[in-house]
DNA sequence: CACATCCTGGAACGGTCATTCCAAGATAGT
DNA sequence: ACTATCTTGGAATGACCGTTCCAGGATGTG
């Protein structure tokens, strides 16, 4: 069976989710995809199917590549508020300084686009986003247990305030906004949520 | 002087700024225009300029039409801290129920687009969102005066915290988050950053 | 009614869109 | 080396993009 492909299916698909993540979907095209990754047109379609389910397909891998990058840590770090701490510090410094700096998230910028009309695209928000919940919720557990939260705190609402948050974190961080300022508003809202002075 | 137009520029331009606020300028042709206002090409172009132009004024629209109906309370109501609930009350609200649903905010959908490219556009966002900011700010220091706030509260960072907050609500609204939790979610933020019980 | 002026509808423009197709090239098994 | 099978480059597709242009209709003035 000769059927080795010339160029390598990752590559291309993270060239691809580079594009769709930085400019969105709409005004990206095949060709935009195509000068960028270097092959053709055929192998694109080949591989990959249409515009649409490469879309899909980068959106996948943004979620289990760098969503997993800023996620992972958060979901394994069982010290409970400064996990919380750590993991908005990495989120602001991804956002706003080096190669994806201004790019904002790739989920975010979705949920305001017309992606989203795509049930398929909004399955994959709604996963993500239940994610990045559930994984704040269970660091606010874990700070509950450590005796990190004052007795008023609820991790419930407390877990839901900080993935909005993190929504309002992506988008004006593709504003060019300040990332001290960032920082300095996160930390004040996760020392008033969880009760600390 | 014959130059009454046959068209009332206002609802035109109303009609262009909703289909840009639902589906976003590059998901939006100026076919879409021509179709949803009913006026000819020529007619679009001699009153608007280009497909750009237009999408500029449908966003100042917004800002000064639809902004305006939530904003504009928020900024004249001097009771504190029941005018900021009422305000995220009112957002939810118009996010979630009603001819808008699942529209989002348009300002904040343009944060996450490729519409953020245009100098002009990113001028208004930063406007918008000093003036959100603001008015939140100004509320909360309404509340300081009237003894709404905690002594440890600081309504600077607040309501840093409060905007950023909003555009979580405006994202998520769009996927359809449920406005009983996003209500619980806000009011949990804000009795935590001012520090009430 | 004649005129000048503006607006309107609709055709037409080149360019780009996503997608398909096919001949030519590369590869693996024999 | 021959063949079968798959991939590849690139042309070609029809549809739609934003934009321009122009003939003709409508309007207010004399």
């Amino acid at each position: 069976m000769p059927d080795v492909k010339h160029f390598d299916p990752d590559a291309a698909l993270d060239t691809a989710m580079r594009l769709f993540w930085r400019q969105g979907a709409a005004s990206t095209g095949v060709q935009d995809v195509v000068a960028a990754t270097g092959l053709s047109r055929s192998s694109l379609y080949a591989t990959f199917g249409g515009k649409q389910e490469l879309y899909r397909a980068a959106l996948e891998r943004y979620a289990h590549g760098r969503s997993q990058l800023l996620l992972g840590p958060l979901e394994e770090d069982g010290r409970g508020l400064p996990a919380v701490h750590a993991f908005f510090a990495r989120l602001i410094d991804t956002r706003c300084t080096g190669e994806f700096a201004r790019w904002g998230c790739m989920v975010s910028n979705a949920h305001a686009g017309a992606e989203n009309a795509d049930p398929a695209v909004r399955a994959v928000l709604e996963r993500q986003h239940r994610r990045l919940r559930a994984a704040l919720h269970t660091a606010l557990l874990a700070a509950r247990r450590n005796g990190q939260l004052a007795d008023d705190a609820d991790p419930e609402t407390a877990a839901d305030v900080l993935a909005l948050l993190a929504h309002g974190v992506n988008l004006r961080s593709r504003a060019g906004a300040d990332p001290g300022r960032l920082r300095a508003t996160v930390t004040a809202a996760i020392t008033a949520l969880t009760g600390g002075g």
